[in-house]
DNA sequence: CCGAATCCAGATTGATACTG
DNA sequence: CAGTATCAATCTGGATTCGG
């Protein structure tokens, strides 16, 4: 986003890394511990990523994220909703409707997000055989 | 993984999401939703990042990535060595001497790490008064 | 019917003390 | 120094139930 584009090192990391500022290194009180507790949950992402895509509702959320309860989801959705990510809509009509989308800011996590996600693409061979190799061991 | 470069709209999360392939998305095979089983983790983000900066012995990690117990960052370490991100390096001395560093494969994470960073840091204000106003409400 | 709250069993996490 | 053991506390998830 920042037009800072003069560095010399191309190393991606330092240069994030010194943004963040002079302090040891990810104690309590550092604005990316904070924002990775908020964010490193089991669901949080798969969310975030699913509204991507834009606005839904409750059960195509629940569809389309395999294996999540309606419990999780509710709850993830209103630790979003709370932290201003995700905004809920109501609808009072019969049968019930509920509408989630990212809000504003929620949306400026789409280049983390879009950068994990080819990540995972991109090393989708090598993630598999690790994957398949931590089932064979339990 | 397909060079297929030649789409219209700069929308970077739709094009990550059509690498992604046609699946509806996110059920449980995908391999984004595999990716982020992995990394969604309470430390693991952090212990990664820690490790961008070089190779650490783990008294050093646990002093750096602040509230971590002693049995969680071995957890975390030991996990992320499973997975081939991280390599683990005893040196038969007295006192003993374990040192952790990103393999190469770990290492393609930097990009996607430097991403959140870079988030985190650029709306540190509103993170910040998120958080407060979360804590004043329990 | 859809979205969500409650209850309870099982898994995960964490603080502390301890060992090689 | 680098971990392990132990036990308490928290979190998770599924079934069930409630409410509009």
């Amino acid at each position: 986003m920042g037009p800072k584009s003069n560095l010399p090192q191309p190393d991606i990391v330092g240069r994030a890394l010194e943004r963040i500022g002079k302090k040891p290194l990810l104690d309590e009180t550092c604005i990316v511990h904070r924002a990775f507790a908020l964010l490193a949950d089991k669901w949080t992402l798969l969310v975030l990523l699913a509204l991507m895509h834009g606005r839904k509702r409750y059960s195509a959320l629940q569809r389309q994220i395999g294996g999540v309860s309606p419990k999780m989801l509710t709850q993830t959705l209103r630790a979003l909703e709370e932290h201003g990510l995700v905004e809920r809509e109501v609808f009072p009509e019969v049968p019930p409707r509920v509408e989630y989308a990212l809000t504003d800011f929620g949306r400026t996590l789409s280049e983390p997000l879009a950068s994990l996600c080819e990540w995972a693409v991109e090393h989708e061979g090598r993630l598999r055989a690790v994957l398949a190799s931590e089932r064979s061991r339990g």
